[in-house]
DNA sequence: GCCAACGTTGGC
DNA sequence: GCCAACGTTGGC
Protein backbone atom coordinates (compact mmCIF):
# COMPACT_ATOMS: atom_id res chain seq x y z
CA UNK A 1 0.00 0.00 0.00
CA UNK A 2 1.23 3.42 -1.28
CA UNK A 3 0.52 6.82 0.33
CA UNK A 4 -0.16 10.48 -2.34
CA UNK A 5 -1.04 13.76 -2.55
CA UNK A 6 -3.31 14.81 -5.54
CA UNK A 7 -3.74 18.60 -6.06
CA UNK A 8 -6.76 20.43 -7.75
CA UNK A 9 -8.12 23.79 -7.81
CA UNK A 10 -11.23 23.70 -5.71
CA UNK A 11 -13.25 25.89 -8.19
CA UNK A 12 -12.14 23.56 -11.01
CA UNK A 13 -12.78 20.45 -8.84
CA UNK A 14 -12.95 20.36 -5.46
CA UNK A 15 -13.36 17.72 -2.17
CA UNK A 16 -16.90 17.90 -2.04
CA UNK A 17 -17.89 17.57 -6.07
CA UNK A 18 -15.57 14.52 -5.60
CA UNK A 19 -17.88 13.44 -2.64
CA UNK A 20 -21.29 14.32 -5.09
CA UNK A 21 -20.13 12.38 -8.04
CA UNK A 22 -18.83 9.49 -6.07
CA UNK A 23 -15.92 9.14 -8.42
CA UNK A 24 -14.33 10.63 -10.87
CA UNK A 25 -11.47 9.86 -13.39
CA UNK A 26 -7.98 12.03 -12.30
CA UNK A 27 -7.43 13.30 -16.22
CA UNK A 28 -5.59 16.01 -17.77
CA UNK A 29 -2.13 15.25 -16.12
CA UNK A 30 0.43 16.30 -18.45
CA UNK A 31 3.80 15.80 -16.63
CA UNK A 32 5.77 13.10 -16.55
CA UNK A 33 6.41 12.58 -13.11
CA UNK A 34 3.22 13.09 -11.80
CA UNK A 35 1.75 10.32 -14.87
CA UNK A 36 4.24 8.13 -13.42
CA UNK A 37 3.30 8.42 -10.26
CA UNK A 38 0.09 7.63 -11.45
CA UNK A 39 1.17 4.55 -13.31
CA UNK A 40 2.92 2.66 -10.13
CA UNK A 41 -0.58 3.63 -8.49
CA UNK A 42 -2.45 0.68 -7.19
CA UNK A 43 -6.01 -0.39 -6.52
CA UNK A 44 -6.94 0.45 -2.56
CA UNK A 45 -4.02 3.09 -2.11
CA UNK A 46 -4.72 5.69 -0.13
CA UNK A 47 -4.41 9.67 -1.63
CA UNK A 48 -4.94 13.27 0.65
CA UNK A 49 -6.85 15.31 -1.77
CA UNK A 50 -5.29 19.02 -1.49
CA UNK A 51 -6.66 22.15 -2.73
CA UNK A 52 -4.03 24.36 -4.63
CA UNK A 53 -4.61 28.20 -4.76
CA UNK A 54 -7.49 28.40 -2.70
CA UNK A 55 -7.72 26.82 0.92
CA UNK A 56 -3.92 25.58 0.05
CA UNK A 57 -4.89 22.77 2.79
CA UNK A 58 -5.23 19.06 2.26
CA UNK A 59 -9.30 18.64 2.84
CA UNK A 60 -9.81 14.73 2.64
CA UNK A 61 -8.62 11.25 1.84
CA UNK A 62 -9.83 9.16 -1.70
CA UNK A 63 -8.55 6.14 -2.38
CA UNK A 64 -7.53 4.60 -5.92
CA UNK A 65 -10.23 2.47 -7.65
CA UNK A 66 -8.91 1.78 -10.95
CA UNK A 67 -5.47 1.50 -11.78
CA UNK A 68 -3.78 3.80 -14.52
CA UNK A 69 -5.12 3.73 -18.25
CA UNK A 70 -5.28 5.84 -21.20
CA UNK A 71 -6.02 9.38 -20.63
CA UNK A 72 -9.79 9.71 -22.66
CA UNK A 73 -8.71 13.42 -23.05
CA UNK A 74 -6.18 12.97 -25.40
CA UNK A 75 -5.06 10.81 -28.41
CA UNK A 76 -1.37 10.62 -26.77
CA UNK A 77 -0.68 7.23 -25.81
CA UNK A 78 1.30 8.69 -23.44
CA UNK A 79 -0.78 10.35 -20.54
CA UNK A 80 -2.83 7.91 -18.56
CA UNK A 81 -5.40 8.93 -15.52
CA UNK A 82 -6.63 6.40 -12.85
CA UNK A 83 -10.42 6.53 -11.29
CA UNK A 84 -10.50 7.89 -7.63
CA UNK A 85 -13.33 7.87 -4.71
CA UNK A 86 -13.60 9.55 -1.75
CA UNK A 87 -13.03 7.77 1.92
CA UNK A 88 -13.74 10.54 3.94
CA UNK A 89 -13.26 14.76 4.48
CA UNK A 90 -10.90 15.63 7.06
CA UNK A 91 -12.27 16.82 10.65
CA UNK A 92 -9.95 19.78 9.97
CA UNK A 93 -7.95 20.63 6.81
CA UNK A 94 -4.12 20.60 7.06
CA UNK A 95 -3.07 23.83 5.59
CA UNK A 96 0.21 23.83 3.89
CA UNK A 97 1.11 26.68 6.41
CA UNK A 98 0.45 23.84 8.91
CA UNK A 99 2.92 21.20 7.13
CA UNK A 100 5.43 23.52 6.90
CA UNK A 101 5.51 24.54 10.26
CA UNK A 102 5.71 20.74 11.48
CA UNK A 103 9.59 19.52 11.72
CA UNK A 104 8.44 16.07 10.92
CA UNK A 105 6.99 17.19 7.52
CA UNK A 106 9.57 19.58 6.52
CA UNK A 107 10.63 17.36 3.88
CA UNK A 108 7.57 16.50 2.16
CA UNK A 109 8.04 16.62 -1.78
CA UNK A 110 4.89 19.19 -1.67
CA UNK A 111 6.84 21.97 -0.13
CA UNK A 112 9.37 21.81 -2.32
CA UNK A 113 8.10 20.41 -5.47
CA UNK A 114 4.55 22.84 -5.35
CA UNK A 115 4.44 22.28 -9.04
CA UNK A 116 4.10 18.63 -8.84
CA UNK A 117 0.41 17.58 -8.74
CA UNK A 118 0.59 14.26 -7.96
CA UNK A 119 3.49 13.39 -5.10
CA UNK A 120 4.41 10.27 -2.97
CA UNK A 121 3.98 10.77 0.47
CA UNK A 122 5.21 8.72 3.16
CA UNK A 123 3.28 6.34 5.48
CA UNK A 124 5.12 8.19 8.21
CA UNK A 125 3.89 11.57 6.96
CA UNK A 126 0.55 10.33 5.87
CA UNK A 127 0.02 9.16 9.73
CA UNK A 128 1.56 12.53 11.26
CA UNK A 129 -1.32 14.53 8.94
CA UNK A 130 -4.16 12.59 9.79
CA UNK A 131 -3.09 12.91 13.40
CA UNK A 132 -3.11 16.57 12.79
CA UNK A 133 -6.34 16.33 11.50
CA UNK A 134 -7.83 15.26 14.10
C1' DG B 1 23.61 16.56 -25.72
C1' DC B 2 23.81 21.17 -23.89
C1' DC B 3 21.64 25.27 -22.64
C1' DA B 4 18.96 29.46 -23.32
C1' DA B 5 14.34 30.87 -23.83
C1' DC B 6 9.89 30.33 -22.79
C1' DG B 7 5.53 28.68 -20.59
C1' DT B 8 3.07 27.06 -16.55
C1' DT B 9 2.11 26.46 -11.83
C1' DG B 10 1.22 27.96 -7.40
C1' DG B 11 2.41 30.52 -3.16
C1' DC B 12 2.47 34.97 -1.43
C1' DG C 1 -0.37 40.72 -9.85
C1' DC C 2 4.27 39.31 -9.05
C1' DC C 3 7.81 36.16 -8.91
C1' DA C 4 10.33 31.81 -7.93
C1' DA C 5 10.68 27.17 -9.31
C1' DC C 6 10.79 24.02 -12.60
C1' DG C 7 9.52 21.48 -16.89
C1' DT C 8 9.66 21.64 -21.88
C1' DT C 9 11.17 23.08 -26.29
C1' DG C 10 14.21 24.08 -29.89
C1' DG C 11 18.54 25.90 -31.82
C1' DC C 12 23.16 24.85 -32.16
Amino acid sequence: MKYWLMKSEPDVFSFDDLIAKGQEHWDGVRNYTARNNMQSMKVGDKAFFYHSNIGKEIVGIVKIVKEAYQDPTTDETRWVCVDVAPIKKLKNPVSLAAIKANPKLAEMKIIKQSRLSVIDVTKAEFDEILEMSK
